[in-house]
DNA sequence: CGCGCTATTGAGAGAGCTCAATGTGCGTGG
DNA sequence: CCACGCACATTGAGCTCTCTCAATAGCGCG
């Protein structure tokens, strides 16, 4: 059950660089952290709500969810993660689960014992930095989403979070040429801009005849990057990239 | 200019230990930080989206916000901040602001160098822990906030809001007895909460009229307490404050 | 004690919602 | 390899919550 394999660390390893610089020991020391692989169904929790949780989950495969449950079957959705996130790292200090987290997809995840991520920032100061700045940059993501959701119309939100998902599966090597998977339903979607599934298709609807989007069967390609940005006022400032993107 | 005025540094060690317990040395380390104090007028900018700050800015008198300006002139309100708070802790690690911070009122704020802060969390790892916490509890307000702009109604907003800033200003002494300062215009409050002052103003009337709350000059009382919290679904779990409240 | 910002109220409009029906694609099992 | 079933996508019609525009009132600061 345990292991150390250095692929799925790999993962981790690339997402850490898009956003810090790492010495050679450094990811030697990630390398050798303890963990224990799971595969996952899709639209399976992996920690609920009000949990107590030991471990931090690494997702390798597929996509998650964080999302909180209202009343009357109301659901948010509060963030998407993909290969190389950290979904509960927030854990290491806050020991009560504020909202759950669950698979999108079909998922590989690794679960990482708290006392041996800690032991890791206690050894290695600049690691503890560089995963503080990695939650910092989650809280960066939840400040732009309030944007969207405050400010921003169905349209804009829709294109803001296209834009953001694609240069964050760029930064770790699952999207170029502004093509990705884009693994959410309709449903999701709607369930994370705050707006309806039926608002969501006529929207979708008019960005594809607009010429700005193509989205079929989970493919989504950015026909045109900069007027998309322009239309959805983003600005990749928040995702606090290592490099510069074009 | 530089000081290390022991009151100035209380209200961040009533802050800090309202989410976590400090020890006498940590305290001590604390009070020992370098301090610029200087009082500001209202609505002025204290860090601007782009800037590239050397030090952070503590509140010790009066309210302040973080926003983002987009187009034609829309406005988010991103948090409300109070004495206690550094709202832009976030500094250490993110070099580059994705937002703006200003006053809201007259205030008093204390600027603590970058390398001060950074040298006590290297010192005193736990306190690093605490200060990483106080992050991580500024991303849990921004999840909710996120699920309020999504799926809460005007009114459940509004009075979510109310809920959530009773408790923080409590937590820090500042309030009591279901009463408090709210030192927020309705435009403000309609710029924090996605919606316009006009509808604000309507709400607000509404709460007023099911004599939930009085609010008059700056001065909010919650009539009803439980059933406030009722109506906006209010769950003071991802305060994650130290003792829970009543 | 008057100016300017904030609060309040009315009337009409619109973005996005609800309800509901139909179409489509894909995974599963025979 | 095909047929079935179910979840997801699409479209239409009518409605509501919230917005816009606009006018007036009130309050706090200089």
């Amino acid at each position: 059950m345990f292991s150390s394999d250095p692929n799925a660390m790999g993962m981790l390893i690339r997402k850490l660089e898009s956003i810090a610089f790492l010495s050679e020991e450094e990811r030697q020391a990630i390398q050798n952290l303890p963990i224990r692989v799971q595969a996952l169904r899709a639209r399976q929790d992996i920690v609920r709500d009000g949990d107590r949780p030991s471990q931090c989950c690494l997702v390798l495969e597929g996509w998650a969810v964080r999302y909180k449950l209202l009343s009357e079957g109301r659901r948010q959705i509060l963030s998407f993660h993909i290969p190389g996130d950290i979904p509960d790292l927030q854990g290491l200090h806050l020991h009560t689960m504020d909202h759950s987290l669950a698979t999108l997809t079909k998922a590989t995840v690794a679960f990482i014992p708290h006392e041996s991520l800690l032991d890791l920032t206690t050894r290695y100061p600049t690691l503890a930095g560089i995963f503080w700045r990695e939650t910092l940059i989650d809280a960066a993501i939840f400040r732009e989403w309030v944007t969207s959701m405050g400010r921003r119309s169905a349209c804009e939100r829709i294109a803001h979070l296209f834009c953001e998902l694609y240069l964050r599966l760029e930064a770790v090597g699952l999207a170029s040429e502004h093509r990705c998977e884009m693994l959410v339903t309709q449903i999701e979607l709607s369930d994370a801009l705050g707006l309806t599934s039926v608002h969501i298709n006529r929207v979708l609807k008019d960005l594809r005849q607009r010429e700005l989007i193509t989205l079929k069967s989970r493919n989504l390609t950015i026909e045109a990057w900069n007027e998309l940005t322009r239309t959805s006022d983003f600005d990749p400032t928040y995702l606090h990239q290592r490099r510069p993107v074009a």
